[in-house]
DNA sequence: CCTACATAGTTCAACTTTCAAGGATGAGTC
DNA sequence: GACTCATCCTTGAAAGTTGAACTATGTAGG
């Protein structure tokens, strides 16, 4: 399982390359595991939503986000920190789901630099008209094939990859991950 | 947790818009941190290897593959399809990688529409090099955080989850999904 | 051989994402 | 106010992805 350490083989207080410790054979098949059902599910649900619903998953992810907002409405920072996105994509992906009438921009009157995303009627009836469809994708492609316990594990263990992923790393344009 | 079918009713046959089934509470926030923790991983492992081998995690994944493949190549198809792409998609990777000279085509003698993509020496030193790096990365958001309990969890739930979407759908550029 | 159809891979155009750069406003300090 | 620095968001170009169309080769049946 654990690489054998070559540190002590000559005292070498400076560690220039400690031996990696490789994965086991059985973290390797729950690695291809991961990496496989994942892209799977997050090409099903692209291709689904596509068809369906005319945009990508994130865009889709966008709308509801907005849907759930207060005044159907959110400051694109706030937005991409909550979509996980950088604002850069954001940018571009509010552009285009404005040019499809289903956002619109608004300028935030306590700071001239601020904008506001909003849902449009147009853009919650899409939304409407799709859901059910979406749900149904995700349903039967995880919650349908979990046994109850699975669903709480599955929670668990995402819950603590992602707190594992927040704080860390320094990104250019996503500063809120500092 | 369950929405209240409607169909019962009127007695309706046909049923036109069964009630969707949305997602309980629990299951909401289930699948937020689902979304949530694989974007937020691919993500780092995209800047991370972005950062140290050049390439986005995709085009790693393909490395490794030919790279663990008998010769060290593999028939574009085959590729593709292990590395659950389609097969433009590959064309276009295997056309970057090769302008970075990690990775050759070559014809295939037996069947002259085939090509195989083969992985250079150069190529498999960027992986000796890059390897041990990736591998750190994958264990400190993953395995260093879960306890083997949960590793052993997530593989049982990433296995039915990949079995579920594997043979579903057909896609016209995924001939192998049918 | 000929036709019809399937498979292997590529290519093009449209679209999405990333990265680095930039313009504008806010906040803190002197 | 002037300076400095952080924050908000956008932009443009390069890179990557998608879906459909296309070329070429293989395969099966008459």
């Amino acid at each position: 399982m654990d690489a054998p350490g070559e540190r002590d083989l000559m005292g070498d207080t400076t560690r220039p390359e400690p031996e990696p410790r490789w994965l086991s054979d059985g973290e390797q098949r729950v690695w291809r595991s991961y990496l496989h059902a994942t892209t799977l599910l997050e090409d099903h649900l692209d291709r689904q939503l596509q068809r369906d619903a005319g945009m990508p998953h994130v865009y889709y992810g966008l709308l509801v986000q907005l849907a759930q907002a207060p005044r159907r409405r959110m400051r694109m920072t706030e937005l991409a920190r909550s979509a996980k996105i950088t604002r850069s994509r954001l940018s571009h992906a509010v552009a285009r789901l404005e040019k499809n009438g289903w956002v619109r921009r608004e300028e935030c009157p306590s700071d001239k630099r601020g904008q506001f995303a909003l849902l449009t009627d147009e853009g919650a009836e899409v939304l409407r008209r799709t859901a059910p469809g979406h749900v149904a994708a995700v349903r039967q492609a995880m919650f349908d094939r979990l046994s109850p316990e699975q669903v709480e594990q599955l929670g668990a263990i995402m819950r603590v990859m992602a707190e594992g992923l927040e704080p860390a790393g320094s990104h250019a344009d996503l500063p809120w991950l500092r």
